[in-house]
DNA sequence: CCTAGCACTAATATTATTCAAGTGCTAAAA
DNA sequence: TTTTAGCACTTGAATAATATTAGTGCTAGG
């Protein structure tokens, strides 16, 4: 248990710890919570001794704890609401009817990015759910070609093909083909259903229908399982509990890319706003992430907001928010 | 003018700086150059009194000046043929008959990036240049429609519009009269033809034509001037010179996805490997770029190489001389 | 023109010294 | 039982003093 004197010192703790990366002395709060500071010792000895407090070295002030941060996240911060001079700017993208949820997601997150100096990250509906839309051959010149892949959520993927010697006639006839028949199907399958419904079809019409199967299988082989899109890399750049080693950054860098920790926090199937703090993001300990899912119709996604442990919680939050319910309405 | 043992010199400073990046001294060289170390020392210093030498304080070894590379790159070095290594790894790209070239040069620029740590660039067609080729519309739903535009040169683009209480019927018509009325338009110039002459026509038989052409303006208006493929952006943290100084890499970060940047080495019309150094480079004063025009047939672009002016240059310089001219034939 | 010799320089590493901020603990006061 | 004043003690950070080292420039003689 713990004590409301204690979760105040905490609170206090933390708020100042996130405007200022130093650690926090009893003598600065003592003021505050008009005691001593000797009383004040005692009560963050305590805290240390529940794991929410750390000190630095033997003799420095405190600094909050994983733990800490997460009490404080999970108890104490007060979910206030949003800035008001933040949600104007968020508006102005929200506001904006004309812009398809693609768009209206890139731009905030933009906007998030540059006014909270955190990376964010969104990740596009994972293809795995979308069902063939439909598909589109352009021609360009004699011996390339443009295919294009639409999907039901409203995905879209194009390739160039070249492919010598081969008419656009039968190209065309492929398609249609494949339009006709295998609309409908799971990107994830239509490879087995273009191999036992169109391969042997066009095998008896069509020439050079080998090399026109293979091009096929190979466009949608290729189709990207993931659509990623961060914004702000280089705000790492600008926590100042980064900049000492570059040798984290890198870590940092290489982590947000990697497929694990995206699938990671995005497989996470609660539908409500997440935290992880430190060593929970699988990045780095003094990383924190915070995620949400979006759904809106046939479309979904998740985006998330990376950076140090000391981060502005309740502003993030709030932005985090207001940001999920507007795309869902 | 420079003697032939001063040259000598020269190359071999560069070579061991590009190698190792501490100052030469003298000893070093007096024994590879069988002369005395104070030889050596006055040949240093006329290298010195003509710009292309330098040293990091009075009593440190000598280190390239930037005309100290410009002269090594113009005049000292000899085009090495390529490593095998390094060629092996580009012709499993290179030689896949299946890739189109967008892919071809993504692939090779993240073999050069991964094998050089350096970081690289794709610039592709600057679309101004382009002409459109094809429009096309996929609807999702009752009211959310995908324009994929598709331009000569094989540049895809596409958007998702939502328009409510706007019939498919009217879209399609409209997307049938742009596609027999405009095509072959270059992209700038498509907004302008779509003013004079589709609004007219569809202001007479197509309901709520205001916003339908609205929505193809916009499309056109936000038709990406630029592809920009920038690979390993991180690789700059594993140059020494800059890793002590996190200013130092948040500045060529930023300038790297710089739109000026970027369209000076584009603009650039050399068709010719071209090498700016340091200062050139607008960048920063230890940084040097290569870069090189590519053309096959319509399309065209531009890839560079960003790295530090302490590059390897004779292996990045035949490694882009291969690219280019396997992607060329 | 080359080179041995030497005084000199600046960066780097090591150590010592001081200073400030903050702690833990004890004993007394509330 | 809780709070507080007082004090010894610890650590990091800053500053200065010192030695070491890798190199230079210059001079004078070969």
């Amino acid at each position: 248990m713990i004590t409301t004197r204690q979760e105040k010192i905490l609170k206090l703790i933390i708020d100042r710890y996130i405007k200022d990366p130093v650690p926090v002395g009893s003598k600065a709060l003592s003021k505050i919570l008009k005691c001593s500071s000797a009383t004040v010792r005692n009560e963050m000895q305590t805290l240390e001794e529940k794991g929410l407090l750390e000190k630095t070295h033997t003799s420095s002030g405190r600094i909050p704890s994983e733990s800490g941060y997460r009490y404080y996240v999970d108890n104490l911060m007060q979910p206030k609401e949003m800035n008001a001079d933040d949600m104007m700017k968020l508006n102005i993208v929200l506001k904006n009817q004309q812009l398809a949820l693609n768009d209206v997601i890139s731009k905030s997150l933009q906007i998030i990015s540059d006014i909270t100096n955190y990376t964010t990250i969104a990740l596009g509906t994972s293809s795995h759910n979308n069902l063939l839309k439909q598909i589109e051959v352009v021609p360009l010149d004699e011996e390339s070609f443009i295919v294009i892949i639409v999907t039901d959520k409203g995905y879209v993927e194009h390739k160039n093909l070249r492919l010598n010697e081969v008419s656009l006639d039968d190209i065309k006839k492929t398609v249609n083909l494949i339009n006709t028949l295998i609309v409908g199907t799971p990107i994830d399958e239509v490879n087995r259903k273009l191999e036992y419904e169109i391969k042997p079809i066009i095998g008896n019409y069509v020439m050079q229908h080998e090399r026109i199967y293979e091009a096929f299988y190979n466009v949608f082989n290729d189709f990207t399982k993931e659509d990623v899109n961060i914004v702000g890399r280089h705000k790492i750049l600008e926590q100042p509990e980064f900049t000492t080693n570059i040798d984290r950054i890198k870590e940092i860098y290489n982590k947000i890319e990697d497929r694990e920790f995206l699938q990671k926090i995005e497989e996470d199937d609660d539908n409500n706003i997440k935290v992880y703090i430190g060593d929970e993001t699988g990045i780095e300990k003094d990383v924190t992430v915070i995620k949400t899912k979006f759904k809106k119709g046939k479309e979904e996604g998740t985006i998330a907001i990376v950076g140090p442990n000391r981060m502005d919680y309740d502003r993030v939050l709030s932005m985090l928010e207001y940001l999920k319910e507007n795309i869902e309405r």
